[in-house]
RNA sequence: GUGGUUGUAGCUCAGUUGGUUAGAGCGCCUGAUUGUGGUUCAGGAGGUCGUCGGUUCGAGACCGAUCUUCCACCCCA
């Protein structure tokens, strides 16, 4: 073991295997993006860090990876910055760039700096990996892959609507049933914290509420009351913790709650908009679902929020979120750009495919069959057959060596490639081929013809 | 970032209260079978026990640090 090469923690090498697979995610992903519209585009792995920090919160900035600046950057830093030691004033002086975080705010700043040339509303579709100092654990990465579609210069709910249709397009694409989209809207959120007097606390608010279901009421509210959120405000929530029934009924349950509230009024507005289409248009195999608790950290958000849960009993944290966020690119001087967007976690969708067992047979795209090499005159002769075979798109390939026959049988099993074709003196005299299948053992003698219609 | 957990052959794992030369199964290589894999049989290779340091006459085992794995927080895809 000593010696032993290794790769950072939170990355993964892929084998042929894996990378089939993940590719076949993409592919779904990305059919499914193009159908409904959306056009690629790429940006760098790397921004300049102001287009980052300060983008994700506190706890966000923490997790971005800077990169040190080139050359001999320490002589730059003044000695009493340097002697201090503290590591957030340091950080702007030594690095000036970092690995992207999410796909988002690379796209807003896309969107920012392309305005002239884009054409709105701009539907664009992004696959490409990020990166998050975070300690790893299962279906968490430091390195992983999100793809985004997003929409940016309408504030039409339909692009609400179309995304819960993306999200059960994509999954019943995969075979994957049985997920379940939450929604929530910042602006119920708001308006509840408005109406129990912590609007200042919004944010404290939410991530309490948020965690309902994982540690309980009675916990929710004494987190509530340590952030400083009223008694008399924590009482008034307590329907909430009793909401029932499906969403017509919970959104009845918010109306009473929140008929004091403006914001909260709009929210339920937009949400019963959207169950209504989607009610009347109808899904596939997932479901939707209103979450009053389901908040998500990142506070641009500001009207719709989603969620998406893998079917029950599969232990994974969400594989999908995003949301409505009305003012995204105002933070690179763009003002009134609503945005929308949702995100599928690749890396997750991949456990939670593997862990059901739903990937395909055919993933791997294996080659059709391989030629015994019986030396170099046999070879030659094999190869004209081989560049035939190609030429009809079959893959094929020659085992290089001259080995034993055996042992080049035995590298066929191991790759679990379907078919062999020997080739030797007496198959070259009479111009066929022995055409062998691995699974039965079956072997039949066939001319070029015969060979290419038997692997096509 | 906080607390815990894991690491022994390519893989999955044994290894007694610290005591000779660290084991098993699977895999791998060779042969039985010089034009036939998957089965069988015979033989073989492969480990500075994650790394560095410490305690001890003696460490795979005990202690410390570090890296890694997984888990709970935090947060999130």
């Amino acid at each position: 073991m000593a010696q032993k090469p290794s790769i950072p923690k939170g990355t993964r090498d892929f084998n042929p295997d894996q990378v089939a697979k993940r590719n076949y995610i993409f592919n779904i992903i990305q059919t499914q993006f193009e159908r409904f519209g959306f056009q690629p585009i790429e940006t760098p792995s790397f921004e300049n860090s102001e287009t980052l920090m300060g983008k994700y919160g506190e706890e966000g900035d923490r997790l971005i990876f800077k990169i040190l600046n080139s050359g001999d950057f320490l002589k730059k830093v003044e000695e009493p910055l340097y002697t201090e030691k503290d590591a957030v004033k340091l950080t702007p002086k030594i690095s000036e760039k970092a690995l992207r975080y999410d796909l988002t705010v690379p796209f807003a700043r896309y969107v920012v700096q392309h305005q002239n040339e884009i054409e709105f509303p701009f539907k664009r579709y992004q696959m490409q990996p990020v990166w998050r100092a975070d300690r790893p654990q299962k279906g968490r990465f430091r390195e992983f892959y999100q793809c985004d579609a997003d929409v940016v210069g309408s504030t039409s709910l339909w692009q609400e609507v179309e995304f819960v249709q993306l999200y059960d397009a994509v999954f019943t694409a995969l075979q994957l049933e049985g997920v379940t989209i939450k929604i929530n809207n910042r602006k119920i959120l708001s308006g509840i914290a408005e109406v129990i007097g912590a609007s200042d606390k919004l944010i404290d608010f939410t991530v309490a509420l948020d965690k309902l279901d994982k540690i309980g009421e009675e916990k929710v509210k004494e987190e509530m009351l340590s952030k400083g959120i009223s008694e008399a405000g924590i009482n008034k929530l307590q329907p909430l913790f009793e909401l029932q029934g499906d969403f017509a009924s919970q959104i009845k349950q918010l109306q009473d709650i929140l008929s004091a509230s403006e914001s909260g009024k709009k929210g339920i507005e937009e949400l019963q908009f959207i169950n209504t289409a989607i009610t009347e248009i109808g899904l596939q195999t997932a479901s939707l679902q209103l979450d009053v608790t389901l908040a998500r950290g990142l506070n641009y958000y500001t009207g719709a929020i989603f969620e998406v849960a893998a079917p029950k009993g599969v232990k994974m944290g969400s594989i999908g979120g995003g949301g409505r966020y009305d003012d995204l690119t105002g933070i690179f001087g763009l003002k009134n750009m609503s945005g929308v967007g949702i995100s599928f976690g690749l890396d997750r969708i991949y456990l939670v495919l593997e862990e059901l067992n739903l990937f395909p047979d055919a993933v791997n795209k294996n080659i059709k069959a391989l030629f015994i090499n019986f030396g170099d005159k046999e070879a030659l002769y094999a190869m004209t057959a081989i560049k035939q075979l190609r030429e009809q798109n079959i893959n094929t390939e020659l085992y290089p060596d001259t080995a034993k026959t055996g042992k080049q049988m035995k590298h066929a099993d191991k790759r679990q490639i379907p078919y062999v074709v020997l080739v030797g003196e007496q198959e070259m005299a009479n111009s066929v081929f022995t055409l062998k299948h691995m699974a039965s053992g079956e072997q039949k003698q066939l001319d070029i013809q015969g060979l290419i219609a038997a692997l096509s």
